[in-house]
DNA sequence: CCAATCGTGTAGTAGTTACTACACATGGCG
DNA sequence: CGCCATGTGTAGTAACTACTACACGATTGG
């Protein structure tokens, strides 16, 4: 059910067995957040941080940040501004593609980034 | 800079034209909020209101509740759970679309439509 | 003309978000 | 064996979100 907060453990414990740098209260230093609130944070103790921290610790693990956005039950705030600028096609595109198979959102994607349209 | 308070203004006066029943305070009513709220919520004295009552004064009007929602600067909790069970592909999809000319976009969701996958 | 309806000014608030600060027991290692 | 670093329990809080409640003067339709 913490989701996000198992994640981060489990990623930070694993870094930590070939770099002694990843304990949680240096983690923490590095993120700029105090060492109890991460350690709540990793048992789920407490609700998962902003948008902003949350991007700071994806940084220092090394994870990928719309990722653990994800976990932490958010979504990118540059995604956001990108649909509000035309949201009803945008809200279209999503709907149509939810249940859409990941290879076939893929192929979208590679379409697009060759530009043939 | 009040885009959300403005338009919901200008589409209620237009609407109220040719239906008495769309005062500020028959709204709010059906809404289910003060008039007070309202009044303020229209003059942009106040930030938008929640995603649901934004959504109960799009219906009221007749408004797209994805295009309302955008102008209070948000995106649909629906929206955000799609992105969520998928952040990295649908992150890149979004980026990638994000200069793209509004009928690129239209014809990628007939593409999917058409389920040509 | 007056009674109902209208929009708005002022004041206040319950609940949530996103944390900090202090204190303490445990564990490893030099 | 002492000491420094580690993880965690408890307590508290500033700022924000999303509103309500009361009061008032202006407007309008019958």
């Amino acid at each position: 059910m913490a989701a996000f907060g198992d994640h981060v453990r489990e990623v930070r414990e694993a870094k930590r067995q070939e770099d002694r740098r990843y304990s949680l209260r240096q983690v923490a230093a590095r993120v700029g957040i105090e060492p109890t609130y991460l350690s709540k944070l990793e048992r789920g103790e407490l609700a998962p941080p902003s948008e902003e921290t949350t991007r700071k610790i994806a940084e220092d693990l090394g994870e990928d940040p719309d990722m653990l956005l994800a976990l932490a039950g958010k979504v990118s705030s540059d995604l956001q501004a990108i649909i509000r600028k035309r949201p009803k096609l945008f809200a279209e595109l999503l709907r149509e593609l939810r249940r859409a198979p990941d290879h076939a959102i893929l192929s979208v994607v590679r379409q697009v980034r060759d530009g043939d349209w």
